[in-house]
DNA sequence: AAATACATGTTAGGTTTTCTTACATCGATT
DNA sequence: AATCGATGTAAGAAAACCTAACATGTATTT
């Protein structure tokens, strides 16, 4: 089995993505309801992720840690996932978002500056 | 992480374990009644298997294929278990091993003779 | 300053999954 | 015929998860 296959596989539960990931179920979800990740459901409708999912949740993290906002995770990810050949039709929507993630940069300091850094403690609080 | 730790972390509940190993719930309960395996457990007391765990029930299976019953497999995992030092200690019951396991193969060829699937070493252990 | 938006917390009620325990079954052995 | 070994099955309880709704704390907008 390819290493590829058993990443996409939906192994986990939601316990141990939120183990995993340091996330509360209810961000996880919150995430999902913006179709950022969209793990598989059991019969009887229960979440399963896979260590993809994982990785992606990660990712969320850490740019929202950066200040990056649900609309702006988006716009990241649509440019990751397109395949080469498009990535040239990208490029207006590349410059935009160059223009948006120096907009963050900027509110990320803003943010800094008074101390209300938002998720980089989130361990600490349950 | 080394792909140790991640190999032995209790990841997967039962569900998954289940469809990962093709055994029903029942067995691989059984199989855990008699320590050949010992998922980690939650704080509400579910099994939860590691990539570990479901190696060594896909050996389970294997072996039970092969017509070898619990106390066997018991043997045959303390072997393997065995660090290097003791090894040679382990001699006489190695040899005892492949004792059973050639008599093992002849009880296979006279079962397909007849057609009967199970049951075959039973004598040989205790 | 009040209203709004965003990300997350919390609570409630319902459903699914898993647990243990006990008894049933069926083929193989005694 | 009785026993054993591995597995099936059923019942009742508890844990984990679900959705939906409302609450909260900051930041932005008006």
């Amino acid at each position: 089995m390819s290493s590829e296959i058993r990443r996409s596989m939906p192994l986990l539960p939601i316990s141990i993505v939120m183990q995993l990931t340091e996330l509360t179920a209810r961000q996880i979800r919150y995430y999902e309801e913006h179709q950022l990740v969209e793990p598989h459901r059991t019969e009887g409708n229960r979440r399963m992720f896979s260590l993809n999912d994982v990785d992606t949740l990660l990712e969320i993290k850490d740019l929202l840690e950066q200040g990056i906002n649900m609309a702006g995770i988006k716009k990241v990810f649509a440019l990751k996932d397109l395949p080469e050949e498009q990535q040239q039709e990208a490029e207006i929507t590349d410059a935009e978002l160059r223009r948006i993630l120096r907009e963050e940069m900027r509110q990320a300091q803003r943010m800094q500056k008074s101390s209300i850094r938002q998720g980089d403690l989130s361990r600490f609080f349950q």
